[in-house]
RNA sequence: GGCCAGGUGGCAGAGUGGUCAUGCAGCGGACUGCAAAUCCGCGUACGCCGGUUCGAUUCCGACCCUGGCCU
């Protein structure tokens, strides 16, 4: 029988962090943070990484694990919390794996077409191309070469025009044929709970967000985005500094916007990602979904979580 | 009280006698190796009342409001 384990889903600024521990403290589970942000070492007080006690306490997996020079992916991430999951499930323990991150919690569960990794040369290559002719031209080549793929994906869309690109000249085929590969093989050999935690009321996670954010401020951010400066080999388009707050506070910094409209800028970034992590949400069917604003909702997941894992509840 | 300028969607800000500004915010959505990324979609806005006109956000008049100057 397949070994159980807990997905704890949710935007920023619900409280996952602090509902994961919570159970961790009632349940025999472990945490695995599914967070394309908390994977970068030095993204702490911006990320809202739990803190060093916290993290001591109740340790997360897949934190701190990578420099913020060296891109990660959800390829990467599916490797890396398979392993984690393993380990945690081969010491009688379940995996709680708990984030916002939907494209990795898909990957994760869902399994990716075995595909060529990225290429950096390639991508380079394909960028000085779009700088040239525009990325509607190189849609208008991938409409060409695989017309399926090029239907699905916008010409504006350069992230996945030029993944569609290199997929195709690394592999030789297309696109559409490499996503045929049926990755059903490839779905996650546990069995799920899913937990989701989405605010009925958008007011109140807004609210908390932009008073998060002077908290984070408060507790010097600042500093944190100038010792990632000072650096000197970090930049704006390295996926760690396109994270949510350090962006505008790295263009901040280079003088783009005063501070005062950086603040405003990070803080709606903020809620348009929350509204992002929601939609990826709405899409989990099977996903029992918990109000984080509802005094009862730790008892409540507590209760599912206790059912689930057939341990009577307290 | 007088003179001048102006009142455009939640905000900023163009413009025109009869199809569209645009940006930001907001809302909805997509999502297979950068995903806290990338992209797509969504608004009968033209201060108020009259007038001119086939047609007024646009032209004319009164009124209200705002800012500046003057008394």
């Amino acid at each position: 029988m397949r070994p159980p384990a807990v997905f704890l889903m949710g935007p920023t600024a619900t409280g996952k962090t602090a509902l994961a521990c919570a159970l961790a403290e009632r349940f025999p589970v472990e945490l695995v943070s599914v967070d394309s942000a908390l994977v970068y070492r030095g993204l702490d007080i911006g990320a809202a990484k739990p803190d060093a006690a916290t993290l001591r306490r109740h340790p997360h997996a897949l934190v701190d694990i990578r420099d913020p020079a060296e891109p990660y992916s959800a390829a990467m991430f599916r490797e890396d919390a398979l392993a984690a999951m393993q380990s945690i499930s081969a010491r009688g323990r379940v995996p709680l794996l708990v984030g916002g991150t939907g494209l990795y919690f898909r990957a994760l569960e869902r399994g990716l077409a075995a595909m060529p990794a990225a290429d950096p040369e390639l991508r380079e290559r394909l960028r000085a191309q779009a700088e040239r002719d525009g990325w509607p031209a190189l849609h208008a080549r991938l409409a060409h070469l695989d017309p399926e793929a090029a239907a699905r994906i916008r010409p504006h869309d350069a992230q996945r025009i030029q993944r569609a690109l290199e997929a195709i000249e690394l592999s030789g085929g297309t696109l559409t044929a490499l996503h045929a590969h049926a990755p059903g093989a490839r779905r996650l050999p546990y069995r799920l709970l899913k937990l989701a935690l989405i605010p009925a009321d958008r007011g109140a996670l807004r609210e908390r967000i932009a008073v998060r954010f002077d908290a984070m401020l408060e507790a010097g951010f600042m500093g944190e985005v100038e010792r990632l400066r000072a650096r000197g080999d970090l930049h704006p388009d390295l996926p760690a500094i396109r994270a949510v707050g350090y962006r505008q506070a790295w263009a901040h910094l280079d003088g783009a916007c005063s501070a005062i409209e950086f603040r405003v800028r990070a803080i709606h970034a903020t809620r348009q990602l929350a509204k992002r992590q929601t939609t990826w949400l709405r899409s989990e069917l099977d996903a029992r979904v918990f109000d984080p604003d509802r005094p009862d909702c730790e008892a409540s997941a507590g209760a599912a979580l206790a059912l689930f894992l057939g341990i009577k509840n307290g």
